[in-house]
DNA sequence: ATGGCCGGGAACCCCGGA
């Protein structure tokens, strides 16, 4: 089974990479966050005609996430149920006897902004929803933007970075929390290497130099764990034209 | 590294992103 996650930035402009990205890989389901617009200009019919089933939680200009998968998409929960927020940032479903949560983790801008205390607080009601889950489902993956490089390791200048979001000690604390459930860092079990990353900056040729974060993840729980084959990042929809500064993150799991 | 790049939407600038 294979599972990814790619934060596509529009995907209005980014469909005929996320197409061609499907046929090449055939994943079992895909997470995209992002995606910029409503349901109604949601692309179900090219994806159906690639051979893909799909569920969005849309809005215009902002957010929007979404699975993608061949097989019959069961279950489906859209936001958080114990946080009121405008923001489409989560969509979950079952697949295969996995559920699969798609996440857009808030951004939160700068340390002192009110944007960033959305951002803990709603990673704190991310995490009580997940302990439900849980007990739910014992086969779950947790996938998506987290906006959290969860050590030095997963940023090119820890330095530069310092004082910044995405970096902080609360986030990265959030981040353990969610670990701490009996979730696993996929990534992580197959590599201690730094310089690993899934986002580069636009600006100042920041993929040709390798500046990057990691801050897309796939989570695993421990039924899953065992599982898993591999996690790699695919750099190769960064090199296109028109690329989103993401890349796809992408988990291989054993079938049982 | 923080001006520099993108995308969206409303108007040819501004906001948000990371």
């Amino acid at each position: 089974m294979k599972l990814a996650t790619w934060n596509v930035n529009s995907l209005t402009v980014r469909l005929p990479h996320v197409l061609d990205w499907l046929v090449a890989n055939q994943p079992d389901a895909l997470c995209l966050q992002e995606t910029k617009q409503e349901d109604s200009k949601f692309p179900y019919a090219a994806l159906k005609e690639a051979g893909f089933n799909a569920i969005h939680n849309g809005q215009r200009t902002y957010n929007g996430v979404a699975i993608i998968s061949p097989h019959a998409i069961n279950d489906v929960q859209l936001d958080l149920p114990n946080f009121a927020d405008e923001q489409k940032r989560i969509i979950a479903a079952t697949i295969q006897g996995v559920r699969v949560i798609c996440a857009y983790v808030v951004n939160g801008q700068a340390l002192d902004s009110d944007k960033f205390q959305y951002k803990l607080n709603w990673l704190n009601a991310l995490h009580h929803w997940v302990v439900d889950e849980l007990k739910q489902h014992e086969k779950l993956a947790l996938l998506g933007d987290y906006n959290i490089a969860p050590d030095d390791r997963d940023c090119h200048d820890p330095v530069a970075w310092e004082g910044q979001v995405l970096v902080s000690p609360q986030e990265r604390e959030a981040f353990q929390k969610l670990l701490a459930l009996g979730l696993s860092d996929s990534f992580r079990l197959f590599s201690d290497e730094a310089g690993h990353y899934s986002w580069w900056d636009y600006r100042m040729a920041a993929f040709r130099r390798n500046m990057g974060l990691r801050i897309d993840h796939i989570l695993v729980s421990d039924a899953l764990k065992p599982l898993c084959l591999s996690c790699q990042i695919d750099k190769l929809p960064r090199k296109l034209e028109r690329p989103s500064d993401h890349t796809p993150v992408v988990l291989t799991l054993a079938n049982n």
